[in-house]
DNA sequence: AGAAGTCTAGTCAAGTTTGACTACTTGCCG
DNA sequence: CGGCAAGTAGTCAAACTTGACTAGACTTCT
């Protein structure tokens, strides 16, 4: 699965009701085109689908004050607050998630109780440390390792980024059971969305200027 | 892009001439549908597509002696030999590569002259240096950071891998240096393949076994 | 004032990926 | 010897992604 549908009800989720436009500003707010397939395409298609599948409620609005085709607003149902979680939960704790997903999944990780987030990403340590021995077997034949040739570099380098990832796994875990950060339940939350209107700061600054794909 | 062009062509590539299953096959060998999306499916499409673009020759062949539908074998061509080479010096030189082209770059490394392959992996490190400081600028607003929230952490995350993957990088550039393996136009090249008829020692071996989605 | 550019909002065709499915053969078990 | 699991080779529809494109309204420069 990719990010697009946990990024997409996020953003509509902490706007309460948005426009695909207002969606793609702010995961452009967030950074989220830099490190995720956030296309408008891939907006507006994961909105529509979703829409059709019940997650999402739309509703038809008269064109904008400001120019441009007619919008359409849509809200949360409440299978798609569940499939929020869902994805939410599957992006922090397992570990064979593609490193957008768990992106995403960071971002939206105050909208759970501190003792679950922190439950999560314990458990993804657990996956990771289990996927890095499966690793090391599955490319350590009979005769030992050494007669891998340079297939074992493949495993090398699973190998350490899985100790990378647990590396830093452990770090926010420790930070969050120190008590940073303000998680759901807990008060006056952080509010990561663009109010309409609000220019974005970082909107032409560019993250990649090396990269001319 | 995904990695299924660079493997199957890879792959079709050491065989000199090989059928949709043969590379279905070798790429489990390699491990490869557990770190990529190598499904039949994506495989089979790839294939027919890169004929069509005039990268693979497609020659029809009689039904095989052990059932199945009729087969189709493949060849390079000369543009496919040269986007093979163009897909191995992207998915190496490249930091904003996910692992899974990466990995199958390394698995196709030797297929590269040593000096050409320590400059593509030179880049590399090279583009995480600057993708990591680039990040931390993102992420760093005028009043420095720490007013970013659990948001800084997304950032962290990133600035975390690209230092863990310069790190492994520089790793394997040192081991390279140091005369480690045999490199194209050193003498008897590394086989990754599986002979007609070889049997897949790993066929059945689950690397993943907790994975049950 | 007119041209050029940018903002708003979104569509579309072409390409890719997924996961399930087909159809045929051989090996093996009781 | 009947059946069924496993292997061989591949297809297909549905979903997703990509990158380019549309079209109106407002801004800015000359």
């Amino acid at each position: 699965m990719s990010a697009i549908r946990l990024l997409v009800l996020g953003a509509v989720r902490q706007h309460g009701r948005a426009h695909g436009y207002q969606v793609r500003n702010d995961l452009e707010y967030w950074g989220a085109h830099e490190w995720s397939n956030a296309k408008p395409g891939s907006i507006y298609h994961a909105l529509k689908q979703m829409a059709k599948q019940g997650m999402l409620l739309a509703h038809d609005i008269a064109p904008s004050t400001a120019g441009g085709p007619p919008r359409t607003e849509y809200e949360l149902t409440e299978a798609g607050e569940a499939e929020f979680f869902a994805l939410l939960r599957a992006a922090l704790s397992q570990h064979d998630q593609k490193a957008d997903v768990l992106s995403a999944g960071i971002g939206f990780l105050l909208d759970l109780p501190r003792t679950e987030a922190v439950a999560l990403l314990k458990e993804r340590v657990r996956g990771l440390e289990e996927w890095r021995s499966a690793v090391t077997e599955y490319y350590t034949p009979e005769g030992g390792p050494g007669q891998l040739g340079h297939i074992g570099e493949i495993m090398n380098m699973w190998v350490h980024s899985a100790d990378s990832g647990a590396e830093w796994t452990r770090g926010l875990i420790e930070r969050i059971e120190g008590g940073a950060y303000v998680f759901a339940g807990e008060g006056e939350p952080f509010v990561g969305v663009l109010a309409e209107g609000q220019e974005n700061p970082y909107a032409t600054r560019a993250v990649h200027p090396e990269d001319d794909r």
